[in-house]
DNA sequence: GCGACAG
DNA sequence: ATCTTGTCGC
């Protein structure tokens, strides 16, 4: 079965709904990947085409050791919060066009740190069976304070209860 | 009620 | 996302 997009937003919701539930948040995840898959795509100017890209590094090396293109549309508009049904068929296209299996996913895009608690990483965790990190540029939900300037530093994203009201109870600090 | 809103 | 312009820092 080809992969279908939502055909509304209505319906984009619903799919995110129901597969919320199914984020493993207690599973051992990338512990110790041998391999990484950093992800991203590219439009076109006309903004109707884009590239879904895919490399695989060797954790230890950083050397590359697979890569995969795939061309095509986006497959929805692009909403907040919804984001993730724009670029997935692309990425998931790129990645069954690896000849491995990279044990972790870097995207481009929020994970839990999404209004649903199902952003773009999880959507690919959940699709691909493997661990996944979602890398935003830019916050979409919640508050922090700015991490110290050393590399490696880090503090914790808070999100107000607003943004998970009816959607993943209570204690989500 | 209005604005904000991953890429 | 992509484009454009201008500014700042190395």
């Amino acid at each position: 079965m080809p992969y279908q997009p939502p055909a509304d937003v209505a319906e984009a919701l619903r799919v995110q709904d129901e597969l919320r539930s199914r984020v493993d948040l207690v599973g051992p995840g990338p512990t110790a990947p041998a391999t990484v898959a950093g992800l991203d795509v590219a439009y076109a100017e006309s903004g109707d085409r884009l590239a879904a890209a895919v490399t695989v590094l060797d954790a230890a090396t950083l050397a590359v050791v697979d890569e995969a293109v795939s061309v095509g549309r986006p497959a929805f508009d692009y909403v907040p919060g919804l984001f993730a049904f724009r670029e997935l068929p692309a990425l998931l296209a790129a990645l069954e066009r690896l000849t491995i299996r990279p044990d972790l996913l870097v995207c481009d895009g929020h994970g839990l740190a999404h209004p649903r608690r199902f952003g773009l990483a999880c959507h690919l965790g959940l699709v691909t069976g493997l661990p996944a990190i979602g890398v935003g540029k830019t916050p979409l939900v919640g508050v922090w304070d700015e991490p110290a300037p050393e590399r490696g530093a880090s503090t914790p994203l808070r999100t107000a209860a607003r943004w998970w009201a009816g959607c993943c109870g209570p204690g989500t600090g």
